[in-house]
DNA sequence: GCCAACGTTGGC
DNA sequence: GCCAACGTTGGC
Protein backbone atom coordinates (compact mmCIF):
# COMPACT_ATOMS: atom_id res chain seq x y z
CA UNK A 1 0.00 0.00 0.00
CA UNK A 2 1.93 3.21 -1.08
CA UNK A 3 1.19 6.65 -0.90
CA UNK A 4 0.69 9.39 -4.00
CA UNK A 5 0.47 12.77 -4.28
CA UNK A 6 -1.67 14.20 -7.49
CA UNK A 7 -2.70 18.04 -8.05
CA UNK A 8 -5.45 19.59 -8.77
CA UNK A 9 -6.73 22.80 -9.93
CA UNK A 10 -9.36 23.52 -7.20
CA UNK A 11 -11.03 26.59 -9.94
CA UNK A 12 -11.57 23.03 -11.81
CA UNK A 13 -11.38 20.14 -9.48
CA UNK A 14 -10.90 20.49 -6.11
CA UNK A 15 -11.50 17.85 -3.00
CA UNK A 16 -14.68 18.97 -2.58
CA UNK A 17 -16.09 18.32 -5.55
CA UNK A 18 -14.88 15.24 -5.02
CA UNK A 19 -16.59 14.44 -2.09
CA UNK A 20 -19.91 16.02 -4.00
CA UNK A 21 -19.42 13.05 -7.16
CA UNK A 22 -21.72 10.20 -7.14
CA UNK A 23 -20.01 7.60 -4.93
CA UNK A 24 -17.75 10.59 -4.22
CA UNK A 25 -15.64 9.26 -6.80
CA UNK A 26 -14.34 10.31 -9.86
CA UNK A 27 -12.02 9.14 -13.04
CA UNK A 28 -8.70 11.00 -12.94
CA UNK A 29 -8.06 11.69 -16.48
CA UNK A 30 -6.60 14.38 -18.55
CA UNK A 31 -2.80 13.53 -16.95
CA UNK A 32 -0.73 13.56 -20.40
CA UNK A 33 2.82 13.53 -19.08
CA UNK A 34 4.59 10.36 -19.51
CA UNK A 35 6.34 9.38 -16.46
CA UNK A 36 3.30 10.42 -14.39
CA UNK A 37 1.35 8.02 -17.02
CA UNK A 38 4.01 5.26 -16.05
CA UNK A 39 2.94 5.80 -12.73
CA UNK A 40 -0.95 5.49 -13.08
CA UNK A 41 -0.35 2.39 -15.50
CA UNK A 42 2.15 0.27 -13.16
CA UNK A 43 2.36 1.46 -10.16
CA UNK A 44 -0.91 2.89 -8.21
CA UNK A 45 -2.88 0.16 -6.99
CA UNK A 46 -6.46 -0.38 -5.43
CA UNK A 47 -6.46 0.76 -2.05
CA UNK A 48 -3.37 3.27 -2.36
CA UNK A 49 -3.86 6.65 -0.49
CA UNK A 50 -3.90 9.91 -2.64
CA UNK A 51 -2.95 13.29 -1.30
CA UNK A 52 -4.84 15.77 -3.17
CA UNK A 53 -3.06 19.05 -3.61
CA UNK A 54 -4.16 22.80 -5.00
CA UNK A 55 -2.14 24.25 -6.82
CA UNK A 56 -2.59 27.67 -9.10
CA UNK A 57 -4.61 28.76 -6.08
CA UNK A 58 -4.89 30.92 -2.85
CA UNK A 59 -4.53 28.26 -0.63
CA UNK A 60 -1.79 26.53 -2.09
CA UNK A 61 -1.09 22.77 -0.18
CA UNK A 62 -2.64 19.65 0.82
CA UNK A 63 -6.41 19.66 0.95
CA UNK A 64 -7.33 16.14 1.63
CA UNK A 65 -6.94 12.54 1.44
CA UNK A 66 -8.85 10.13 -1.18
CA UNK A 67 -7.98 5.99 -2.20
CA UNK A 68 -7.76 4.59 -5.32
CA UNK A 69 -10.42 2.43 -5.98
CA UNK A 70 -9.71 1.48 -9.79
CA UNK A 71 -5.92 0.78 -10.84
CA UNK A 72 -4.78 2.19 -14.39
CA UNK A 73 -7.22 1.91 -17.67
CA UNK A 74 -6.75 4.02 -20.77
CA UNK A 75 -8.15 7.58 -20.51
CA UNK A 76 -11.18 7.62 -22.99
CA UNK A 77 -10.63 11.89 -23.31
CA UNK A 78 -7.57 10.74 -25.73
CA UNK A 79 -9.80 9.67 -28.33
CA UNK A 80 -12.89 12.23 -27.51
CA UNK A 81 -11.93 14.57 -30.77
CA UNK A 82 -14.27 17.74 -28.30
CA UNK A 83 -12.05 16.67 -25.51
CA UNK A 84 -9.10 19.11 -24.82
CA UNK A 85 -7.12 16.31 -24.31
CA UNK A 86 -7.71 14.54 -27.22
CA UNK A 87 -4.62 13.02 -28.76
CA UNK A 88 -5.20 12.23 -32.59
CA UNK A 89 -2.02 10.49 -32.21
CA UNK A 90 -2.57 7.84 -29.49
CA UNK A 91 -3.80 4.43 -30.92
CA UNK A 92 -7.11 3.19 -29.68
CA UNK A 93 -5.51 -0.74 -29.93
CA UNK A 94 -2.16 0.94 -27.99
CA UNK A 95 -3.32 3.64 -25.82
CA UNK A 96 -1.19 6.34 -24.90
CA UNK A 97 -2.66 8.11 -22.21
CA UNK A 98 -3.92 6.02 -18.59
CA UNK A 99 -6.00 6.92 -15.47
CA UNK A 100 -7.22 5.64 -12.38
CA UNK A 101 -10.63 6.22 -10.05
CA UNK A 102 -10.04 7.92 -6.85
CA UNK A 103 -12.79 8.03 -4.04
CA UNK A 104 -12.88 10.74 -1.06
CA UNK A 105 -11.83 9.76 2.16
CA UNK A 106 -11.16 12.86 4.19
CA UNK A 107 -11.05 16.56 3.67
CA UNK A 108 -8.16 18.17 6.17
CA UNK A 109 -9.97 20.87 8.98
CA UNK A 110 -7.91 23.40 6.62
CA UNK A 111 -5.24 22.83 3.93
CA UNK A 112 -2.06 22.18 4.67
CA UNK A 113 0.02 25.02 3.21
CA UNK A 114 2.97 24.97 0.85
CA UNK A 115 5.20 26.73 2.72
CA UNK A 116 4.42 24.63 6.05
CA UNK A 117 5.46 21.57 4.34
CA UNK A 118 8.67 23.29 2.66
CA UNK A 119 9.64 23.96 6.40
CA UNK A 120 9.55 20.90 7.80
CA UNK A 121 13.41 19.32 7.86
CA UNK A 122 11.76 15.90 7.75
CA UNK A 123 10.18 16.40 4.11
CA UNK A 124 13.20 16.16 1.66
CA UNK A 125 11.92 13.85 -1.24
CA UNK A 126 8.16 14.94 -1.86
CA UNK A 127 8.15 16.50 -5.16
CA UNK A 128 6.00 19.48 -4.26
CA UNK A 129 9.35 20.84 -2.74
CA UNK A 130 11.73 20.50 -5.01
CA UNK A 131 12.52 23.32 -7.44
CA UNK A 132 10.70 22.78 -10.65
CA UNK A 133 9.41 19.47 -10.18
CA UNK A 134 6.46 19.60 -12.26
CA UNK A 135 4.57 15.80 -12.42
CA UNK A 136 1.01 16.12 -11.59
CA UNK A 137 1.47 12.12 -10.34
CA UNK A 138 4.16 11.60 -7.78
CA UNK A 139 4.81 9.61 -5.15
CA UNK A 140 4.89 10.24 -1.92
CA UNK A 141 7.59 8.49 0.52
CA UNK A 142 5.77 6.17 4.12
CA UNK A 143 7.43 8.26 6.46
CA UNK A 144 6.71 11.37 4.58
CA UNK A 145 3.36 10.65 4.40
CA UNK A 146 2.70 9.74 7.96
CA UNK A 147 4.25 13.37 8.84
CA UNK A 148 1.96 15.21 6.32
CA UNK A 149 -0.77 13.26 7.65
CA UNK A 150 0.10 14.08 11.49
CA UNK A 151 0.13 17.81 10.35
CA UNK A 152 -2.37 18.21 8.68
CA UNK A 153 -4.96 16.52 11.13
C1' DG B 1 20.41 11.56 -31.98
C1' DC B 2 21.53 16.38 -31.11
C1' DC B 3 19.81 20.69 -29.70
C1' DA B 4 17.42 25.16 -30.27
C1' DA B 5 12.93 26.85 -30.14
C1' DC B 6 8.75 26.66 -28.23
C1' DG B 7 4.89 25.80 -25.03
C1' DT B 8 3.52 24.73 -20.36
C1' DT B 9 3.67 24.60 -15.46
C1' DG B 10 3.15 26.69 -11.20
C1' DG B 11 4.98 29.43 -7.26
C1' DC B 12 5.49 34.04 -6.21
C1' DG C 1 1.42 38.71 -14.91
C1' DC C 2 6.30 37.45 -14.31
C1' DC C 3 9.66 34.15 -15.13
C1' DA C 4 12.49 29.97 -14.12
C1' DA C 5 12.46 25.29 -14.98
C1' DC C 6 11.02 21.72 -17.48
C1' DG C 7 9.18 18.59 -21.35
C1' DT C 8 8.28 18.22 -26.18
C1' DT C 9 8.91 19.07 -30.94
C1' DG C 10 11.09 19.06 -35.25
C1' DG C 11 14.87 20.38 -38.41
C1' DC C 12 19.20 18.82 -39.54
Amino acid sequence: MNYWLFKAEPAAFSIDDLAAMPEQTEHWDGVRNYQARNYLRDEIKVGDNVFIYHSSCKNIGIAGLAEVVKSGYPDHTQFDPDSPYHDPKSDPENPRWYMVDVKFVEKFPSVLPLSKIKSEPAISELGVVKKGHRLSIMPVLQNEAEILLALAR
